[in-house]
DNA sequence: CTTACTGCAAATTGTTTGCAGTAGC
DNA sequence: GCTACTGCAAACAATTTGCAGTAAG
């Protein structure tokens, strides 16, 4: 089964693709209908999921809702309490984390994902502003 | 609000509660249907979110689908990519990785959650049995 | 020319809500 | 007796699927 490469394909890829980007369906659609409206929401969840598979982008789950992650490769999440974005995280001491818990439970570890939540840099200088202002 | 002890709360705590249990709704009704059926799916969802609430359950969010873990106190899991099992885990190098994210993002972490997949305990035995044979 | 992909509507899944009746306290 | 809770059906949100037509190769 070829693949082709179709001009929603391509402009869907444009919008999701790239580190720090983490999108749903429905927020991939309204810029969508900016730049090339018509497409229809289920090519948009067609696509997302083809370029999963591709290995392209990858499917996370942050606060019970899912996000199309622009960065394929493994790493981490923090979800901002207060703002509601969702940052990546890259972190060293994982590996041996994911080693604890193959000895811990005997199992094979493949893979984890980790969601923080808190309150993410921007947001706590806006509330330490506010504490003077008082 | 005074909240009142129904029976059909008893019954959902009953099945629910205590540590290694992880079910969705559809799964505690399965049981109910047995033990005592005329109860509806959204008494069920109503009784596992106040549960939640109150502190005696926690709602988690593993490979995408959510579930009710009978256990309210923090911990991370486990889940079986062969028999889709979930496991508690509680690892003692979370506190240090919550740190390492703090420092690295320069957010405060109130919490977090990580869902590990491998390959159980059990599996892995299946697994080298078969090999076993051939 | 072949068939993977599209747009649309309908179907499906998981969960919440409106409402009249029921039962804790 | 007051009103939080129930069961049911309907509503809702997120995602998938069936289908006839379109376009990539």
């Amino acid at each position: 089964m070829q693949r082709r490469h179709t001009r929603q394909k391509q402009i869907i890829q444009k919008i999701i693709e790239g580190p720090g980007k983490h999108m749903n369906a429905e927020e991939v659609m309204a810029v969508l209908k900016q730049e090339e409206p018509g497409i229809g929401i289920a090519t948009v969840y067609r696509n997302l999921n083809l370029l999963c598979e591709e290995g392209v982008i990858q499917k996370i789950n942050v606060q019970g809702r899912s996000f199309y992650d622009g960065n394929p490769a493994p790493h981490d999440h923090l979800y901002c309490a207060r703002c509601g974005e969702i940052f990546d995280i890259v972190l060293s001491e994982m590996k041996e984390v994911e080693e604890q818990a193959a000895r811990l439970t005997g199992a094979v570890i493949l893979s984890h994902h980790t969601a923080f939540e808190g309150i993410c840099h921007n947001c706590r200088k806006d509330e330490e502003e506010k504490k003077q202002w008082n």
